[in-house]
DNA sequence: TCGTAGTCTTAAAGCGCTTTAAACACATTG
DNA sequence: CAATGTGTTTAAAGCGCTTTAAGACTACGA
């Protein structure tokens, strides 16, 4: 129920302290000039009449807005915890933040554009779907980052976390437990999948398991993990007694063979997670019988009862390291594009163990 | 690398269009005056011209900014699918939305001031933990509509859905399945889960089963829920097959006595789903020996691994209704409060089923 | 012919702030 | 004492748009 009394304005403020508009403003944005005296007058006033300055009127003025643009995906948790770190990283260094979330009905495309209606002074686009071409032209206009994917759109800068080596570090893990029968379980197509999938497949290479490496379909989200449960499940015939059978020789010859995985790595948390309840609900042990490894350590992973072994992207590290890419473009001039490529880290939880029969 | 072609501005548009600023912004923004062929020249110069209008500018000259702040918990899918239907409203009345997330570092008050400095015409806060005085006194100086949550704060507009009928319409459900061993798994304290309980409470009461009307501690996350859980089965006495003891005659009587219930009603779907998780694990049949019901009806209530039968406040009609409320104080002048409250609903799934053994 | 109404158009005054360039006061210096 | 410098203050010109009040036409009836 606003009652107009209509907030003061500078001048306002200027007359009471008896100096200039042009030294209060010098004064509340602490800018050298303005002697101690009038600094302290003009605070005083500000305080008395409860000032606040239009940001509207300031930004118009000087030529800067002084924020930063994030498009997001609501519904991602990844990416709800990347805000907040994004947030403090801005905080700190003098930046605003203007959320503009994708929705069913808000593509990026519009998300980007009410970015730019607000004036932002870089975009900084979350996982963004936009072909790497649209990425260019927007960056020919903006300063734009691009976080948590891989794009090879010039001019564009770069943060996202070395997925093939987060997916390496898991497989890692597993061989050090003692697993040979690794499987990965498929994202979603895209670039993001793809370099996990590579990742899987060199890790495995490189550890000599290649022979039983092995990838199936699966997806981002519970569903898809639990189809790729049933599926493997489907391979060892339960709940008789039936010993695993160990791979037999010959390159990934393999494939198709009813045996279930001692061990698996899904593509993200929540496929993991829809893994683990299908297999929880056909009555197989985790980590008993089987291993297995998700990506992204969501909160869920975190969660007691789910308790998953999960591989980090350090979202912190990763959203300081955007709005640090943002401003040298901003404040140092910088020009060239980055690429910045973060270390992944392992949180080993409880989903994965040892294995069981060597 | 914004290389500045400094953007074109509303004079530019003029003057390629040979005609003066105001009639360029008048048709820019489809008021009437401009005849077809000032309108047409104009339209065809910015096309041209790729003009943009600056909104802070525009903003800053007349009086509105046809804003409407949002407060919301980045982490809540709840809170995430309510703000894509905000989006919606307000897109559909010509309004723009600025989010404000909360976050570990940043508490409702700063993200309450954020919106403010952005000159947000009207304050939409999801759940708001606010005590009912502060928001009494925002509502002061600030259009402020409280959604999802009971505020008795004068002069605040609050839009919810009627938890305790929904409560109650989950109650009735069992009920009508043969349950009479209802019990409620509490939430976090406060208001919210004062009103469910309630609902609870009387729901019961109103069906004859007050005698076996049992509420047990939980929270509002999985965490809470497997401990409901826990507690729940430590009543029964499992995997003996010893038969569930039909309650005793008497009120309340059985609090306390070692009995699992046939039907369990949860705070929310979090909670309900670390129940779900927990419960399975210790190897009870859901729906079989023990029907459960959330409340909120997420997406993850929906997923096909979790299939729970949930109560939905309908996200879509309370964010139409809040936007609804804010649009009528800015635009038709209202200046009384109102207090909308919504008929939740049933979502029936699998996790609740005809009771076993009458 | 003039007055009057009606339709378009536009000059110009802001919106509340920042910033530049000039003015001022005073102290040094040669 | 003029010339030069230093530190402080401020008048005034915008920033890019909206809006108001007045002006320019045209058309019409008296």
């Amino acid at each position: 129920m606003p009652s107009r009394p209509p907030r003061p304005r500078l001048e306002d403020v200027a007359a009471r302290a008896q100096v200039s508009t042009a030294s209060v403003s010098l004064v509340l944005r602490g800018r050298p000039g303005p002697s101690a005296a009038t600094r302290e007058a003009v605070l005083e006033a500000a305080r008395d009449l409860g000032y606040r300055a239009d940001r509207t009127a300031s930004l118009l003025a000087r030529r800067r807005t002084q924020l930063l643009g994030v498009t997001m995906d609501v519904r991602s948790t990844f990416h709800a915890e990347l805000l907040e770190d994004l947030q403090a990283a801005a905080d700190e260094r003098g930046y605003d933040i203007v959320v503009s979330p994708l929705t069913r009905t808000r593509d990026e495309r519009r998300a980007v554009e009410s970015l730019l209606d607000f004036r932002c002074e870089a975009l900084l686009l979350l996982g963004p779907r936009l072909p790497d071409a649209e990425l260019a032209a927007l960056a020919e206009e903006h300063h734009v980052v691009a976080i948590g994917r891989r794009a090879r759109a010039a001019g564009v800068d770069v943060v996202r976390a070395a997925d093939d080596v987060g997916v390496g570090l898991a497989v890692e893990h597993l061989a050090g437990l003692g697993h040979r029968d690794i499987t990965f379980v498929d994202g979603p197509r895209g670039p993001i999948a793809t370099v996990r999938r590579q990742g899987y497949r060199r890790a495995m290479k490189r550890l000599g398991l290649a022979d039983s490496s092995l990838v199936v379909d699966g997806g981002g989200d519970e569903e898809s993990g639990a189809r790729a449960a049933t599926a493997l499940v489907a391979r060892a015939p339960r709940p008789s007694t039936g010993r695993v059978l160990p791979p037999p020789p010959g390159r990934e010859a393999t494939r198709g063979r009813p045996r279930m995985p001692s061990a698996v790595v899904a593509f993200n948390d929540r496929a993991a997670l829809g893994l683990l309840d299908r297999l929880r609900r056909d009555g197989v042990d985790v980590p008993g019988e089987i291993s297995v490894v998700g990506y992204d350590d969501s909160p869920i992973a975190r969660l007691a009862t789910v308790d998953l072994t999960s591989v980090s992207q350090i979202p912190e590290a990763m959203a300081t390291a955007a709005v640090e890419a943002a401003t040298q473009r901003l404040d140092d001039g910088r020009t060239e594009p980055v690429e910045l490529v973060l270390e992944p880290q392992l949180v080993v939880r409880g989903t994965t163990a040892r294995r069981e029969s060597p």
